[in-house]
RNA sequence: GGGGAUAUAGCUCAGCUGGUUAGAGCGCACGCUUCACAUGCGUGAGGUCAUGGGUUCGAGUCCCCUUAUCCCCACCA
């Protein structure tokens, strides 16, 4: 950079080529038992059929900056990458894909069918890595796996072998979310609820023994053709002489009876609630308590199957519109109203899910949940920010047991195998050849693939080479941080959480850092339909990745949504240019030898400065440790712009001309100053801050392997901080004092200053100078104040001799105004200070805090009340 | 039905375990071709910290009520 030396940082010039650098310089590698304390992320792996969004953006900028902020900390610091294959949503690309050529995976069959889909994959797998890699993401490439590959792969059948086992894995008939579209089981968390606008049928149903009718709701009439009962309370007095009585059911005249069971609610509706087991799990659930028949009245695409007699064939909706007619034409129909109702949907397509009995694969979830609750309940395993341990504990506490089959082909097939002969069910980590029962030699795996889920579950510790017991999970197993959104913990979270202490005894990780979603400037969900969504790479290409990470890290507060603003993003490649041109100016200064040291002799501008460096170091090391990233990133910031470039370049410049030996001090100070910001800033910001650490003098070859700076109490220079605030406050005072009676900057005056702190002033002087528009300045113990503008700050009356614009009447004003503002300060103080209580019960650096307030306040006044009096007229 | 979040300057948001004259960025106003940066520099205007109570010597910060917005869970057919 140092020949360039252009005015303004061009990012794409050089983000490319330091990830190179990084990258086949090996730095992203961890190595085991390397003597080093391991930290370790395992990163949520991006869906293979997925581009980079912002949400990936967010969570692996945070990743990226723990793993480098601990990685300079002198950790062996590893992050694992990898990507997941996402089977529904893969599934249906990859069939979209062939449809597109006119083939059905049925007609391809299996195993041409996952050729193309591997084929798919090695295509599309690898993009979003490679956008990871434009983030700046620094995680051991040499590791990067799939949740397909053969480990992840063998982890999962181990995973499964294990809990069928236990016992804890089992297969039955079971009322499940069935998606048409999907054309697959899903998970309950796998449904989302939407509220649609239906009807309310009510319908009777005459009694067998033509005494009359039942009347019963629903809003799914076309469920009818499935009833095996109606149930009305025990205690509803209404019903109680027709419960055991039978009815006929319309349309179908099928003879079902009144059962009582304390399931219904005698408020709702008419009281009496048709029974379907096979279409409503709760009806399952009565079904199961009075053996009640489950009459299957669908097939897998939702139309109506041979059990529903005549209305066979037709789709869900149709069929409702036919039994609705039929009903009425038949005088069924009682009456019809509006209803508003919740319909559960797919969360991959959106279609409506029908609840449908088949038979599933499931994972028995009470005894997986109890120490998994545990292991949060007793600290082991902390969510950042707590209250999402609650959340966690509802759920695990309330959970149902998982269907983990997918009738989908894309994913890890279930190992297991039945007999064609006897029918018996064989479990095995490899393909058996006979049938332990009969010894039948005729075997056939069952079709269905796992739950996407159940691979995801394993992560922490299949990546780390599970179930061999590598060097990798000894010595990085359980890994210290898992970051990732709020809308993930049911789905993986949790399931890593139980997976972990059943698989390896261990909680697999000791942080959940939950952050939240990116939202659009007006706070609407980024999504593909609104067509909201701002691409990260197009932010990349115009600011930067720098400028994304710092917009992505600072104004995040852990657990919350946070809107993406562009203004934030050019606020944050504003920052990154004048990291870039603070450097610039160090260079353009630089002399041969120079190097970051600290001085023997400091003067006290670099005291200032390096004593709130030094408090900076404290800080932003404390703010990552309680995970407050966006505080942390806002001192960075603060002391960056203001106080490192604001006042101590300018500060520096008279020095830089003067040349010599102060000179020299100013720029080992500027430098060691500049290093150690830059390895703060490094985590955030990693590409910049790399490109310019390696055009400066510091020792080394790359930043990104630096210590990660520590407080030095040599550095505290206390008295030194707060004299020379005094000069700072000063030239304030005067720049303000001068822009408000209109005098241009480059209109010189002479500075009179009466103050008690004659040295620190003297030692100001070249700043009044130099900031102040001063020509010349005088320290004094009294001046004449006629003819001469007055500033007065704590520590000083400052004179400046502008008669021509001095306007008594003005100037009296303006003192009375500042006299009344001091009196007011001194009197809310004092209050303060006479309250027994408060002296007595506030901690004493508070106390001694007032009296410094006070007594600095008193100075003042005393020198505006001095001022007054001398006013002529 | 249950739980949670948010409400601070025109806008977007900080404000940690209670003690600041309540902050930042953007925007706005005024002034600056100052030899790192106009993606800049200086100065300034702008806030009853949603309402009402309470705890405390002291509350934007803790507790309760109310209001508004958002989210999650449950899912009465």
């Amino acid at each position: 950079m140092a020949k360039e030396l252009q005015k303004q940082y061009n990012p794409a010039q050089v983000e490319d080529r330091i990830y190179e650098f990084w990258e086949k310089g090996g730095y992203f590698k961890a190595t085991p038992n390397s003597g080093k304390k391991p930290y370790t992320i395992v990163m949520p792996p991006p869906n293979i059929t997925g581009q980079l969004h912002m949400g990936h953006a967010l969570d692996n900028t945070l990743q990226d900056l723990l793993i480098r902020w601990r990685r300079m900390q002198g950790y062996e610091a590893l992050w694992v990458p990898g990507t997941d294959h996402a089977s529904i949503a893969t599934e249906a690309k990859i069939v979209e894909a062939l449809q597109k050529e006119g083939l059905s995976k049925e007609a391809l069959g299996r195993e041409k069918y996952l050729e193309r889909a591997w084929a798919w994959k090695k295509q599309y797998g690898g993009r979003i890595v490679q956008q990871l890699r434009k983030l700046g993401s620094s995680c051991d490439w040499s590791r990067e796996r799939f949740t397909m590959d053969e480990g992840c792969s063998k982890a999962v059948v181990e995973v499964f072998n294990r809990l069928y086992e236990k016992g804890l894995i089992y297969r039955g008939e079971r009322i499940i979310n069935w998606c048409p579209t999907c054309h697959t089981s899903i998970s309950d968390i796998e449904v989302e609820y939407q509220e649609q606008q239906g009807h309310f049928w009510h319908i009777k149903y005459p009694l067998k023994d033509g005494s009359g009718y039942l009347q019963i709701a629903t809003t799914r009439p076309e469920t009818m053709l499935g009833d095996t009962a109606v149930a009305v309370h025990p205690e509803d007095e209404r019903y109680a002489h027709l419960i055991g009585k039978t009815l006929i059911l319309p349309l179908v005249n099928r003879e079902i009876p009144i059962i009582a069971d304390s399931y219904v609610d005698p408020q709702f509706g008419t009281g009496a609630v048709k029974i379907t087991p096979a279409h409503d799990p709760n009806d399952f659930e009565v079904g199961l308590r009075h053996s009640l028949p489950v009459i299957n009245v669908m097939n897998e695409d939702a139309t109506i199957n041979e059990n529903g007699g005549k209305y066979a064939g037709l789709n869900r909706y149709e069929a409702r519109k036919q039994i609705v007619a039929d009903l009425q034409e038949q005088g069924y129909l009682v009456k019809v109203e509006d209803h508003a109702h919740n319909v559960g949907t797919c969360y991959r397509c959106s279609d409506t899910v029908e609840p449908w009995v088949s038979k599933q694969w499931f994972v028995k979830m009470k005894p997986l949940a109890e120490p998994a609750i545990e292991v949060v309940k007793n600290g082991t395993t902390k969510f950042v920010p707590e209250r999402f341990d609650k959340i966690y504990f509802h759920w695990m506490e309330n959970i149902r047991d998982w269907c983990i089959s997918r009738q989908i082909w894309w994913g890890h097939q279930i190992p297991a195998w039945y007999c064609d002969d006897c029918g018996e069910v064989i479990v095995a980590r490899s393909a058996p050849d006979t049938c332990p029962k009969c010894g039948s030699h005729k075997l056939t795996r069952d079709q269905d693939t796992l739950d996407t889920w159940f691979s995801s579950a394993l992560w922490p510790f299949s990546t780390l080479g599970w179930p061999e017991n590598t060097e990798d999970l000894q010595y990085f197993y359980p890994t210290n941080d898992m970051v990732t959104g709020y809308d993930i913990i049911f789905f993986w979270v949790a399931r890593m959480i139980f997976s972990g202490v059943e698989q390896t005894g261990k909680s697999p990780f000791s942080t959940v850092f939950i952050h939240g979603l990116v939202r659009d400037a007006q706070g609407r969900k980024m999504s593909k339909s609104l067509g909201n969504g701002i691409d990260p790479l197009d932010v990349i290409k115009e600011y930067g990745a720098d400028a994304l990470r710092f917009t992505l890290a600072t104004g995040v507060s852990p657990g919350n949504d946070l809107r993406f603003v562009e203004d934030k993003v050019r606020a944050a490649r504003n920052f990154c240019n004048k990291i870039w041109n603070a450097v610039r100016y160090v260079l353009m200064n630089l002399e041969e030898g120079d190097a970051p040291s600290i001085p023997d002799t400091l003067a006290i501008e670099d005291k200032w400065l390096l004593s709130h460096y030094n408090r900076l170091v404290g800080e932003v090391t404390e703010n990552l440790e309680k995970y407050e990233l966006g505080i942390a990133a806002q001192k960075l910031y603060d002391f960056f712009w203001d106080i490192l470039c604001d006042w101590y370049i300018e500060l520096s410049k008279s020095r830089m001309q003067e040349g010599g030996e102060s000179a020299l001090r100013a720029r080992q100070v500027l430098l060691y100053v500049l290093d150690g910001s830059l390895r703060l800033l490094h985590p955030f910001m990693p590409f910049i801050t790399e490109e310019v650490w390696q055009a400066l003098p510091c020792e080394g070859e790359t930043l990104i392997i630096q210590s990660w700076p520590t407080p030095n109490p040599a550095l505290d220079f206390v008295k030194e901080e707060r004299d020379f605030n005094m000069v700072v406050e000063a030239i304030r005072a005067i720049r303000a004092r001068r822009a408000e009676l209109g005098v241009a900057p480059s209109k010189k005056a002479r500075l009179n200053i009466q103050t008690d702190y004659a040295s620190v002033f003297a030692q100001g002087a070249p700043f009044l100078q130099r900031l102040a528009s001063a020509s010349y300045v005088e320290i004094g113990n009294s001046f004449d104040p006629a003819g001469s503008v007055q500033v007065i700050t704590d520590a000083a009356r400052i004179f400046i001799p502008m008669a021509e614009l001095l306007d008594l009447d003005k100037e009296r004003a303006r003192l009375e105004k500042e006299k009344a503002a001091a009196q007011n300060e001194i009197a809310s103080i004092e209050k303060k200070l006479q309250n027994q209580s408060f002296v007595a019960k506030a901690p004493a650096a508070v106390v001694e805090a007032e009296r410094e307030k006070l007594r600095k306040a008193s100075e003042r006044l005393a020198k505006i009340e001095e001022s007054l009096a001398e006013l002529p007229g």
